[in-house]
DNA sequence: CATCAATTATGACTGTAGTCATCTTTAGTC
DNA sequence: GACTAAAGATGACTACAGTCATAATTGATG
């Protein structure tokens, strides 16, 4: 076999796992995260417990993945966006207010995304969140260099404040009850107050 | 036997209560919250399994009560900073700063805490929540009406964004790799930053 | 003191996540 | 094609959380 041809074995193994990332979200999606056990995904997925644990060290990996998808979505919109030149602060903002609408296309997968996130039990976490922490450091050096966010302050900080309230605003929409209330408007809001500031003005001018 | 007096039986299921506690935080401190089965706490505190669920629906409710003990404190020092006069920004920002103190005191079991915070599995959760959230919007109030913070913003979103700053710094320290950065500094640093604003100026004065 | 209803304690049992020694399949070699 | 080593699959097994029918204890009442 030459190396460019995928083996029969690297074949059969990507499809075991692909099949068995299907049929979860499917179970999941069906009867809920917590209702859906790793026996009823190894009988729909046909194969042995023991398969399933190779591929996913526990159960909540499962999700990792789904991070994986996102966070690659997410880096072509912003690379897209860029591409346009630098952004505003509104801009940006948007630009990352639209990534919220992964938690509303299923609400009961995002909370349990969301809990295990918090977990921190995936194993691909770490790279996948250093690839989230990049695209929105990027975005806020671009900012501070045209003056639309305050360039005394540490970039990295300004990132994790802005990313507490992001973070906090989706799981307080994830567990808000039915109906629940506008998510993007709701992040326009919040993220515009933190960057306007809630009171004191600042000592020093900017 | 009158009302005023406690049964033996009353006395009886106090104590147990209590001793299930003492012994599961003991067993907690000495290895772990993980690796502390319910079985060794049923064990040490000299109960049956269905005795330890009878006072505890599941095992994370132990930590309801820590929640409980925080909040009792946390009211009491505040009813006695308030007892001194309105306060200015500074001091009400520091007096929650020192809360994080609770979690300064065992950083394993902090971590536990807010985990299940997190996962809203605690039964009195709502009871301690609602009172955490009463001390904090309290305070807002009284300091908008002093002008010390933005009297044209709804005080539960400014009391939200402030608590997913507090929250967000807490979760990051107890993360973060041993030795632990200063917590009390970092968040009088994130909050005050939050305060005085990130970048763009209000479009109208407060 | 005997009886009873209500409360609390008990531990055998169940369901599920996760492990591991063993078996099967595959790719490469002669 | 036969042989081999390594990758991968398997399911019986373990460990733990949580349940529930039953037993023991308690306080009240005659």
């Amino acid at each position: 076999m030459t190396e460019l041809e995928v083996s029969r074995r690297e074949r059969k193994k990507e499809e075991t796992k692909e099949r068995i990332l299907r049929v979860s979200f499917e179970l999941f999606r069906k009867h809920g995260v917590e209702a859906t056990t790793v026996d009823q995904i190894c009988e729909a997925a046909d194969v042995a417990k023991g398969t399933f644990f190779n591929y996913f060290p526990h159960k909540e990996e499962l999700f990792g993945y789904l991070g994986e998808v996102w966070v690659d979505e997410a880096e072509r919109r912003v690379a897209e966006a860029l591409d346009q030149g630098p952004p505003t602060w509104e801009q940006a903002r948007d630009t990352f207010i639209e990534f919220a609408g992964y938690y509303e296309e299923d609400r009961n997968l995002g909370k349990y995304m969301a809990q295990e996130w918090n977990r921190g039990r995936f194993d691909p976490a770490d790279e996948v969140c250093r690839r989230w922490d990049a695209l929105g450091k990027q975005v806020i050096v671009l900012l501070q260099s045209r003056g639309e966010l305050r360039a005394d302050v540490d970039p990295a900080l300004i990132h994790r404040i802005l990313g507490d309230v992001y973070h906090d605003t989706i799981v307080m929409w994830l567990e808000s009850p039915e109906p629940p209330f506008p998510l993007q408007d709701e992040l326009r809001r919040r993220l515009t107050l933190v960057v306007e500031g809630l009171g004191r003005k600042p000592k020093e001018g900017r």
